[in-house]
DNA sequence: TGTCAAGAGAATTTCGATATTGCGCAAGAT
DNA sequence: ATCTTGCGCAATATCGAAATTCTCTTGACA
């Protein structure tokens, strides 16, 4: 029925090659799948509904981004965590998010400011505690203060810093989500935290800011003891 | 024939996804497809005798890192140049390449030095022009000035930062291939630049190195006028 | 008892064909 | 003359099966 399909916007249709790549990222970054997990063409293709190659297209760009691994002739996995990577991973955002974070504050201008103090508002906001379990972070929570930290890098002029320094953090958004703070995490105040972020940034004082970034992330890191997983092939 | 290849090594087995995606990789990396042609499937299928989803798999590989363009429903082309890339590009070189070769110097053991030495030497005795077209530059020298740069690298411990820098890299090679030197270009010295690079490095003078190393990359963007190609069909 | 080889089964990789989409040209209407 | 409408070609996206490779188990042999 190509005649019904002609009065449609050329770039509103979308292939299913980039559905179903969409999902998958979201169902790894939301920890609906274990880091380690064995990744079966079998199992994704009734899961989306759809041939292996929408599936091996999918998993093939993931693998490129670092969220999953690639062996050959053995298929995919879920990019496993270990406490090695972790501090690498924390040691490069450190010093590139840092990076991004003065060339963003340099560049600022009102309508990012705007919306910084919007995401820390929204951030502000919204409770830590998820409703149903109160061991886990809401769902809530975990976007805005993505949101938050996004609006902060927002302004870098430099798309290519800003891209790779967004997939670091992506990178670590599966270890806050398959970690469990190590303890010691009470003291910390987060909020006053961000609320000291954003401060310096809107003061201009970009020197403070990223001190604060660092010692932010790397106050995270410490709180997290990161989950080892076994590789199970389920 | 699965009988006679019993007693290879496990992982010596190559998929042919792999190797197409070796060659496409390297055929927009040596230059020898322009930047903005469009990629058609079946040209490439023949050229490199496979079907179109290793095809579609190497493409979509290459997309992810930026070096070709996806465009849904219209194939994938070479990504085109253009100056204000180059601009980002230069800088995002000059901040992540320079933070990694800092880390590189702090880190380095005499092993690096010594790969650094080789490196250094190998680039000085290998000459720019090339034999058959003496505006090119030789295929030699540019494989030497790249394993130069990354011998400088080589001992930052931050896989993750060290990786990013030498995909910039890669991205400023498709510059480096497809433009012209714009003039002045005679006034500089770069193997007086290289040497001056490797001295501060073996003196252990990582802020004068990164000096130097800024310099040096941005001398080059100043020096080539990026070529803007129509986005030939052929 | 331990090692090696062979074979069945399961998973990935690759293929070739089909379905879908986009583009351009020509015919017709205003 | 210009714009719309409908067809046909070319190219991409998707599918499902065939081919290849890996793993695991079984059984023979030293």
């Amino acid at each position: 029925m190509p005649l019904a399909a002609r009065h449609r916007s050329p770039l509103a249709a979308i292939t299913r090659g980039e559905q179903v790549y969409g999902q998958l990222r979201a169902d790894i970054l939301s920890g609906r799948v274990l880091p380690g997990t064995k990744l079966r063409f079998a199992d994704l293709t009734e899961r989306y509904d759809c041939s292996t190659s929408v599936v091996r297209e999918g998993l093939t760009r993931l693998a490129e981004q670092g969220l999953v691994q690639a062996e050959p002739q053995h298929g995919f996995r879920v990019t496993p965590l270990s406490q090695d990577d972790l501090e690498d991973l924390t040691t490069a955002r450190c010093e590139l998010e840092g990076l991004v974070l003065r060339m963003s504050i340099e560049h600022g201008d009102i309508a990012w400011e705007s919306d910084l103090v919007a995401a820390h508002h929204a951030l502000d906001r919204t409770s830590m505690e998820s409703a149903g379990d109160p061991v886990l972070m809401s769902e809530e929570w975990t976007v805005a203060h993505s949101r938050f930290h996004s609006a902060l890098l927002a302004a870098c002029p430099n798309q290519r810093l800003r891209n790779m320094a967004l997939s670091l953090r992506d990178a670590a958004e599966l270890y806050r989500r398959w970690s469990r703070p190590v303890g010691h995490d009470e003291d910390r105040d987060v909020q006053g935290e961000h609320r000291a972020l954003v401060d310096a940034a809107l003061r201009g004082d970009s020197t403070e800011a990223v001190r604060l970034l660092e010692e932010h992330l790397r106050r995270t890191t410490r709180a997290l003891g990161a989950r080892e997983r076994a590789m199970s092939t389920g």
